[in-house]
DNA sequence: AAGGTGTCCTATGTGAACTAATACACCTAT
DNA sequence: ATAGGTGTATTAGTTCACATAGGACACCTT
């Protein structure tokens, strides 16, 4: 009986742990989930989005795995500290949903101004208050 | 025995139709294969690619579905004529890959400054020839 | 008439994804 | 110490997308 840090309904197409990850991910890009926040257990998940425990526990474990949540013995799981990462790397972890936007935009015909508008959009509708700021993060 | 608009080794992971899909998108996206150029019969790509028939004939079927390819009766297929679409129309093809984007983007801890940026050196690596070209499209 | 094209069909194999039920070791709280 | 929560592991079974295999048909071009 605890608040969770997001919401979600299990859409058939693709897998289950990938919409629930891909899920995790969003809240906390949208800070709707920080440092130190506790993740709901394995048992707790699988009751909410009204999974398997199996899949609940794959999603756990590809979310320690890739660093964003940390064990506590006994306790649970929460979200880990950020990451700190090179420019470099984050390039490289950009590269395919990076190439994905621009290859899809440029068969759509849309022009390199009209792209970075969609992302100043899209970056505001992940932007938790307000805060026009028109020059950076 | 024609030019193919691309080359591609099937790796697995993703479902071999799925890449095949894709690297058409991109061949498109750069320029390799423009409205009007033959595209390989269903047994020729089949062969090229080393896929079953059936899985050349799924690609086919989509890219015709999609309005990338279109059926000249007993002669084959081609690329078809650019499609054009509204700029709404456009925000909504994009809006997956885009916000997949940055999320992950955010997730990460980059800058909008910096998105753009990598969204410039993608712009240009997926363009035919030398075109710097600081403004536009 | 011959050959290439897209299209359709049935059947089969393979593997990922998901479900199911159980068990264990660990820690916390009472 | 007991009870209950936690992550973790195991084994088994089901479902379904994906791919393969082989064949067939109608159509058009040459």
């Amino acid at each position: 009986m605890e608040h969770f840090p997001f919401k979600i309904e299990i859409q058939p197409g693709s897998p289950a742990y990938e919409q629930v990850i891909h899920a995790v991910h969003r809240a906390i890009a949208c800070g709707a989930m920080r440092a130190g926040d506790p993740f709901p257990s394995v048992r707790a998940l699988s009751k909410s989005v009204r999974i398997n425990p199996n899949t609940a526990h794959k999603v756990v474990q590809a979310l320690i795995q890739e660093g964003t949540l940390e064990v506590i013995p006994g306790r649970g799981t929460r979200a880990a500290a950020f990451q700190e990462r090179s420019t470099e790397d984050r390039a490289k972890l950009l590269a395919e949903p990076l190439t994905n936007l621009v290859i899809e935009a440029k068969r759509l015909g849309s022009s390199k101004a009209e792209l970075k508008r969609l992302i100043d959009d899209s970056w505001q509708d992940l932007t938790p208050n307000q805060e026009p700021d028109p020059q950076d993060d």
